[in-house]
RNA sequence: GCCUAGGUGGCGGAACUGGUAGACGCGCUGGAUUCAAAAUCCAGUUUCCUCGGAAGUGCGGGUUCGAUUCCCGCCCUAGGUACCA
């Protein structure tokens, strides 16, 4: 009987399901262990080989905690707001609703296929109304609360107004926007509105003005990456900087907690390092220059700059601002202004993207007002350019050519002086900006060292109140509106132009019915469309809706307790299983959905809401498997194709080509030409008859036509070869490009396996005969290597320490039962399906799911003896034999009168001879 | 530019804290079986040669009895990030 892994597959998968194997429930008499896999946006197109590699590695994760008695969590869901959708939405009128929830019924199917071991009873969706109600909560939670310094939490927003009763904003420390000083009685004395206005620049859910991509053709916001040079990448529309009121989420509050903790975390290197980049603490120091007064002006202008340099403040030549500062339509002269507001107008066209990546060319423009140093009190040139952003620091610099790069090469085209204050051993170099040296030129700094220098510098900046030391993050607060219709609606209403919070018992505000899924003509988010969009037939709703990361940043939470519609999550699950032990999933999601679900975990812990500070324990970042693209190259202005040797010979445009249409690089020429209608027509010129199609490894994508479906390889080979063979592949976490040539090998494993138990008839083969010393020493080693490596996540190599046991027991004939039923048991987790049959037939009529992993014979492990590689100056030439207590002296006793070591001395004189126990004998002469 | 990860046979990849380089699998070669093919099984397979060896883990140095592993300099690939003051 042959190995029929369809029946047996479709049999256990049918099985797990109707027997709720994988129902995981809070029991308090084992440790929990909880599994997670970032859940999927369900797309179009399906699942492709590439999803299920970090699946699989959860999945076997999972089993193999289960087998070793731990109560395993292991849910799944999905990430189900999005723009393809709605894209969709868009070009069919078909709501984005059922599109949804086709994909997903497709996902499941496919999920299933795979023998995934998820607790389907948890599966949850972000856009189901019973989900996003919590997602609505949690943003009223974070409406409702501002960031207390002081006490580093955030707290109630209740608790802000008493204090302003009692004190006004005075000696008040917390994350704000910027608000002026009030006292007690002004507070007493504002309107609600006015008093609202405040509140709003200190709820950690906040409304500001900010600078978007905007497409008028488009009607919509776009991000960064999807405009290029000033126009829409879709359609090519003209894009301009508009400035809209947005939601924001106040994360910078966090910056210092979101570095701080990342020490703990058991993530990749690299992982923290982008993290630690992406919020990006600096120390320095703020410093105030005021601007001279022209004769036409009065008033008084200060500029603060923000430095991390105060100790080369006496070699500052000049100061830059930003285009969009906002003082300098006021201070630039009367005979500058025209150049001025050009180059203005100018840097406002590019997105902000653009003016820092295009840092080839160096840019400015002079205001012709001067500024006085704070302390030399000496006049220094107010200029603009664009390397200067208002969004980071105060958009203002001091710049010392001496020692910054950048300022250095703007003085050097500007021709601005420059001041050496640092002295350096290469000091003939123009520009240092190493910290080793002394402080020369620097009045009362000069003979310091740098770190003296600047704290020098600070206490007398202090003192004299021109500056303070201030500790500046890269880290912005995060936009939180889209304008989308296929997210979740802001629980949000418009009294006379200020947001109120809907009450608890008005959630969820439901997602509305639309006719079209557009912005409006006036430029408005597609809910305008809704007729009565608004509480209480006057007050208009929040317009926008949330993004997508907002249903994301704190599903692992509902996963303990999906079905409650009293809390987010209960304590009493909360306490059990507590955060998540392992997270999988890929690598590109560093800075954003793991630094957005870690400030939702910070903030539920300050609210008192949940009782962890950090979500995810350890991650395995797992590789993206990658397509490999085929092209085929179409002459310019033409319908005529050439093969890819010939390609240098024409002026050609390459077209991705479905890689179904080719065989080992040849392109079926008349599949490609029934392939899409305008290629119907087409001519080729051939190398020896045949069409070569170009080959490139890229990311598997619908549109570069790469896309592996896993169903196929499944029907062909099975789930479990597939499991295998992914695993087998690599590294979990390395990149590679999908390929099948090894299938055969990991299908031919599951064969032999099966062949142990079968004879040529079908007959069971197992026998109670004792096996040798050398299998149950392998047997031994295999159990104990299986379980090192699944713990270090090293799955490739557990494989062939089975394959090498498989071969053992196949070349020796060895049937026995007991060794049998443990190999069983250690490869389940990699393919469940062949060894619940395996284990049934070996007469267990329990799920091999919750038996136990086998504990490793460590007797059967020692050795008594050791085969010694001998080698002669490093080289290995053969291998002896000692036991292993047998010391030194007696080895080199043997070792000297040896033939083969007399043969490889010949007659030279032997240095040494070291001996390390256990490991080798090395020969010096 | 900076940060991070990596570079080992024809290919995917092994090698624990410095100790037999190339496990395991693919592919390839030869053989068995077969009328033949598929499947299966057995043997071989880093390179070079004079069959005794010699070289060999991106390149060039160094430390060491011994380096894929540690140190210094460089090259290449992938990912991230970018006038961040």
């Amino acid at each position: 009987m042959s190995y029929n892994f369809k029946e047996i597959e479709s049999k256990w998968q049918h099985y797990w399901q109707i027997k709720n194997v994988f129902s995981s429930n809070e029991d308090d008499s084992k440790t929990k262990f909880y599994v997670l896999d970032m859940f999927p946006y369900p797309s179009g197109s399906g699942l492709h080989v590439g999803h299920p590699l970090g699946y699989i590695a959860s999945d076997i994760y999972s089993r193999f905690k289960r087998l070793k008695g731990y109560n395993v969590l292991h849910p799944m869901g999905y990430d189900s707001f999005g723009l393809p959708a709605e894209q969709y939405a868009i070009q069919t009128g078909q709501h984005p609703e059922i599109t949804t929830k086709n994909n997903i019924l497709r996902y499941r199917k496919q999920l299933n296929k795979m023998g995934f071991s998820f607790d389907w009873k948890r599966e949850l969706k972000t856009s189901d109304k019973n989900y996003y109600k919590w997602t609505q909560w949690i943003f009223k939670q974070f409406f409702n609360s501002w960031y207390c310094i002081k006490d580093n939490k955030a707290k109630p927003i209740k608790l802000l107004i008493q204090i302003f009763e009692k004190e006004g904003n005075l000696n008040i420390k917390a994350h704000s926007n910027k608000v002026l000083k009030f006292s007690k009685d002004n507070w007493v004395a504002m309107s609600k509105n006015e008093k609202e206005n405040i509140l709003l620049c200190y709820r950690l859910a906040y409304m500001d003005e900010t600078l978007v991509n905007w497409c008028p053709e488009l009607g919509t916001v776009l991000a960064n990456d999807e405009v290029k040079d000033g126009f829409s990448e879709r359609g090519g529309h003209p894009v301009i900087q508009k400035k809209m009121e947005q939601w924001f989420l106040r994360i910078s509050a966090y910056s210092q907690r979101l570095l701080d903790d990342i020490k703990e975390l058991d993530w990749t290197h690299s992982i923290k390092e982008q993290q630690i980049n992406w919020i990006g603490k600096s120390n320095g120091a703020l410093v105030k220059f005021k601007v001279r007064k022209e004769n036409d002006k009065n008033e008084n202008y200060i500029i603060e700059v923000f430095t991390t340099r105060p100790d080369t403040i006496f070699g500052v030549t000049y100061l830059t601002l930003a285009p969009d500062h906002k003082l300098i339509s006021k201070i630039t002269a009367k005979n500058y202004h025209e150049r001025v507001s050009n180059y203005v107008v100018k840097t406002n066209k590019k997105s902000e993207r653009e003016r820092l990546s295009d840092v080839k060319e160096v840019t400015g423009e002079f205001t012709g007002t001067y500024a006085i140093h704070p302390i030399t009190k000496k006049e220094i040139p107010i200029w603009i350019s664009e390397y200067v952003i208002s969004s980071y620091g105060t958009g203002a610099v001091m710049a010392v050519p001496a020692h910054d790069l950048r300022d250095f090469k703007f003085a050097k085209k500007f021709n601005l002086p420059l001041i050496k204050v640092i002295s350096s051993k290469d000091n003939d170099n123009e520009i240092y900006s190493g910290k080793e040296g002394k402080l020369i030129n620097s009045d009362f700094l000069n003979n310091l060292g740098v770190t003296e220098a600047n704290n020098k510098v600070i206490n007398f900046l202090e003192k004299n109140n021109i500056g303070l030391m201030k500790i500046q993050y890269r880290l912005r607060d995060a936009i939180f509106s889209r304008q989308r219709y296929w997210g979740e609606p802001f629980p949000i209403y418009f009294k006379l132009g200020i947001p109120k919070i809907l009450d608890d018992d008005k959630l969820p505000l439901e997602l509305p019915s639309i006719e079209k899924y557009l912005p409006t003509k006036e430029g408005d988010p597609p809910l305008a469309r809704s007729k009565n969009w608004e509480y209480k037939n006057n007050m208009p709703f929040e317009k926008n809706t949330m993004p997508g990361w907002a249903g994301s940043s704190w599903y692992f939470l509902r996963f303990m307790d999906p079905k409650n519609s009293k809390e987010f999550v209960s304590k009493d699950k909360l306490n059990y299983w507590g955060n998540v032990d392992l997270y999988v999933g890929g690598s590109e999601h560093a800075t954003g959905h793991l630094l957005y679900s870690r400030f939702f975990t910070k903030f539920l812990f300050d609210t008192g809401h949940i009782n962890i500070n950090e979500p995810f324990k350890k991650l395995l970042n797992q590789g993206m498997i990658l397509g490999k693209s085929n092209f085929v190259y179409r002459i310019k202005d033409s319908n005529t194709f050439v093969s890819y040797g010939l390609i240098n010979k024409y002026e050609v445009i390459r077209i991705h080509v479905d890689i179904n249409l080719v065989k080992n690089s040849v392109l079926n020429i008349k599949r490609f030409k029934e392939w899409r209608q305008e290629f119907k027509e087409s001519e080729f010129i051939l190398e020896n008859g045949k069409y070569f199609c170009g080959v490139e490894t890229e990311k598997m994508s619908k549109s570069k036509y790469n896309v592996v479906n896993p169903d196929e390889i499944i029907d062909n080979y099975g789930a479990d070869t597939l499991r295998i063979h992914e695993m087998f592949l690599g590294p979990i976490e390395q990149y590679k490009p999908w390929n099948t040539n090894g299938i055969n090998g990991v299908h031919n494993f599951l064969k032999k396996i099966w062949k142990l138990f079968h004879d040529d008839y079908g007959g069971l083969k197992f026998n109670s005969i004792k096996p040798s010393s050398e299998i149950l020493k392998v047997l031994n080693k295999t159990i104990q290597k299986v379980e090192e490596d699944i713990e270090s996540f090293s799955f490739n190599t557990s494989i062939s320490s089975l394959m090498v046991l498989v071969n053992l027991l196949t070349n020796s004939k060895c049937y026995s039962k007991k060794i049998l039923e443990k190999l069983v048991l250690i490869l389940s987790p990699f393919a469940p399906h062949i060894c619940e049959e395996l284990w049934s037939k070996l007469g267990y009529n329990q799920s091999i799911v919750y038996q136990k992993y086998p504990s490793v014979n460590t007797k059967i492990l020692e050795e008594k003896s050791y085969l010694y590689p001998v080698s002669f100056n490093g080289k290995m030439r053969f291998k002896l034999e000692f036991s292993l207590d047998q010391d030194k002296i007696e080895i080199e006793k043997i070792l000297l009168k040896h033939d083969k070591v007399k043969h490889y001395i010949q007659n030279k004189k032997i240095m040494k001879i070291i001996f390390v126990p256990k490991k080798i004998i090395n020969i010096v002469f």
